[in-house]
DNA sequence: CTGATACCGAACAAGATGTTCGGTAATAAA
DNA sequence: TTTATTACCGAACATCTTGTTCGGTATCAG
């Protein structure tokens, strides 16, 4: 591919990254974008049909880098962890946020940033969904499948929120109990 | 207070809910509003900030008929129900919501309809605050209070969620006994 | 080296936002 | 009923945002 295809479209997804860790994605404007990016307002719009597009892409893009290495770690690398239960993956999920990788983490919070919450779920819901036979909560007989790998990852979802919300006060470890403790 | 206020005020929640209806929140613009609530533009103005104060105030004037309700069964006129667990304020909740008063539900569906949910699990969390103590459901001893309060509600309103999503095919009953079993 | 193409930058129409103002009519209070 | 108030109208307005267009330039792959 060309490199200045990637070159633009990164120093796209930066400054929408930037950007979005001072006010909320829909008071950002695509000329504070394409400013910050340093780019033409039609090579823009050759990226990205929309502003919404660019959000979405860009999610893709993060959380893709995140789940990967998740279920590659309980795949691929199993060996690894071999002596653990499928349920530490949400413990490495979250210290895998906790990092911070990517920014990730100030993207979740911020004010009105439903949106990445909303994708997060839905990546998080196909992990959960290929993982559930292996887990050690089991799913109580009188629910629906799918009832119960929403149950899961929302109440997930909503831990981090909490999470982040309180600072990251709390490590890990921490967070990781009080999820096992609600489920 | 001035029937006038009253009645263009009306107006506007009115037409907003009509259009929410069709399409999502940021999709509607002041313009269509004032045209469906014949209402002059500088009238709108004058009684919401902003389009999304607008959206705000409705909420509250909304949800403070929903929980008002939900409250007073169990405090005001809690002889009716001295029978019943308080755990069922949440059956009643649903049974409430079903009978789709005000189109609230209609509202808490649509696609990018994030900020009611947010608004409704804010007013919810308050109501689990205050009845907490007498509930069935008792919060394990290790975890922090207010991460069991957003929990309880994280719950109930992503599992309203899970229900619109599927077409209210289940009963509140079913639901309730979904809820609970999770919880 | 050469043809293809990604970018620039500037301009553009279309549409939305939020404000202003003079005039009209409904309202509350006397 | 009369009077002073004030909510509303409607139309215009500046401003901002969006998404598109186009000719020229620089960079790329082969």
């Amino acid at each position: 591919m060309d490199r200045r295809q990637i070159k633009t479209r990164d120093a796209i997804f930066q400054a929408l990254i930037a950007l979005l860790s001072e006010k909320s994605f829909h008071r950002i404007t695509v000329g504070e974008i394409i400013d910050l990016a340093n780019v033409g307002r039609a090579t823009f719009y050759a990226h990205f049909e929309t502003k919404d597009f660019l959000l979405k892409e860009l999610c893709e893009e993060l959380f893709a880098h995140v789940f990967e290495a998740e279920t590659g770690s309980a795949a691929a690398h199993s060996h690894i962890f071999d002596c653990e239960a499928p349920d530490s993956v949400f413990l490495h999920l979250l210290q895998h946020l906790r990092k911070n990788d990517n920014h990730i983490l100030e993207l979740l919070s911020g004010q009105s940033n439903e949106l990445f919450l909303l994708y997060f779920k839905e990546n998080l819901k196909e992990l959960v969904k290929g993982q559930l036979s292996g887990m050690k909560m089991e799913k109580p007989a009188a629910l629906p499948e799918d009832f119960w790998v929403n149950h899961i990852s929302s109440v997930f979802v909503e831990t981090v929120r909490w999470w982040i919300d309180h600072n990251l006060d709390e490590s890990p470890e921490e967070i990781n109990e009080y999820f096992l403790q609600v489920i």
